[in-house]
DNA sequence: AGAAGGACCAGTGGTCCGTA
DNA sequence: AGAAGGACCAGTGGTCCGTA
């Protein structure tokens, strides 16, 4: 509908393959595409008589932010000056995709990579995102990627990624209910927690095994939320097995 | 000579099973029992005539200095107010058992605990040694372990670990050349970089696939040298071989 | 009101250089 | 002179809160 004609296929195209999938790590290009075009739409407002009434006023250099994101289900596409979910998980994947070329540089510099092994085959580092991969980010010319925003959503993105189902669900369920992006994200703790719960409760160890979540610092939030509630299960978990030993406390 | 009956007996019985195994992990007693020695004699001066001279003229409260270091062979104890290298090496274990601490009370607190998971069977975690164990430490009351120090030796600690005869010889050829603690910590450099060259150029690897040495964080120059050296071999080995297929370029 | 992100802050890794 | 370590500094992780 905002989309261009290409642009609207591409998009066609990547929902048709289903956006979970890594198939290909480096410079996907479909995506960029659209993401190109959602660019080109809020910078470059004199092209587009959309976004004419909020920039005539104002020299051209004024800051533009970006659009705010809504609760989109698993293939839609925002109208109107928004962003939708799968956009902002594929910001996250964009930044992993500059965290490797920082990696490489650094690499041929001999310079320090440090943090963790990967565990998989072959040898290879899987540091984390650091600021430095914003700052190149930034230097890319991304200026639509920024640490606050990136550590904001990172327990969304974990869901995402470690329960699409499920996360693909909420989606839904917040979208039909017409609650906003808040709502959601702060929705997005509860099952997570359950996830853990589910693996035993190590949030580090959870995230470092898998593949594209382990660049990502854990919130502390969501390591508070697992923390507090396995002392919870404990507690309820041992308060039945003395049950079981001794009378009952009540 | 300088140690009372008992902390003698005990290094006596230490020197005999080797330094380098690491047998009990936590909180080994024998060296303790040594370092407690060492640390009584160099701050309550006054019950020991060795320290009088130095103690006697300021109120008691002046900031005593860790004896320095001098090269001794393995199992050779410092005599005068000099420290040993396998005193230096302890601290670096002292160090580890104080990591393995902090962790313990942030795992338990559900704090962060970030960075690499082992390799080795269980999912054990193995943080690095950061500001936080210092300040442990210090408030631990060891006083004679601070960064500057711990980080000015730990290549040497490095070469101790990964190729204990080599780093044993070396010792032994200062100590009897008469060369002085700086000299011979410049010289633990070499060997360690062939140890590097042997095992793949990656030095990250090499520190994080040793248990003990996975901690410390690789000490820039340490790091820089392989570098350079990696660059070094593989220009003359691609002259070599382009020798073979084309001719020599002189 | 709900949301994006500039900018600040406490504590880090790194090591210099005033000290003994 | 050779060496130990207090203390500083640039850049980090973390996120608040002035902004739109």
């Amino acid at each position: 509908h905002l989309l261009s004609a290409d642009a609207s296929h591409a998009l066609d195209a990547l929902s048709q393959e289903g956006l979970s999938e890594e198939k290909d790590a480096a410079g996907s290009g479909v995506w960029e595409m659209v993401v190109a075009k959602q660019r080109r739409r809020s910078r470059m407002a004199s092209m587009d008589e959309d976004d004419a009434d909020e920039t005539e006023d104002d020299g051209g250099n004024e800051r533009q932010r970006e659009h705010p994101f809504i609760v989109t289900e698993p293939g839609e596409v925002a109208r109107g000056k928004k962003n939708g979910l799968d956009y902002l998980f594929h910001l996250y994947e964009q930044c992993r995709e500059f965290l490797i070329q920082v990696q490489n540089i650094a690499k041929d510099r001999g310079e320090k990579c440090p943090t963790k092994v990967a565990e998989a085959g072959v040898h290879m580092r899987t540091r984390q995102v650091t600021n430095q991969v914003f700052r190149y980010a930034k230097k890319a010319g991304t200026n639509y990627i920024n640490k606050p925003k990136m550590r904001h959503y990172v327990h969304c993105y974990a869901l995402h990624c470690l329960d699409e189902e499920t996360s693909n669900a909420l989606r839904r369920a917040f979208k039909e209910r017409g609650e906003n992006v808040g709502a959601w994200r702060q929705a997005c703790y509860k099952p997570l927690v359950a996830v853990a719960a589910r693996q035993g409760w190590d949030i580090d160890a959870i995230f470092n095994a898998h593949p594209r979540l382990s660049i990502w610092y854990v919130p502390t939030k969501l390591r508070q939320l697992c923390h507090a509630e396995r002392s919870t299960a404990a507690a309820a978990s041992s308060s039945i097995t003395a049950a079981g030993v001794d009378h009952l406390p009540f």
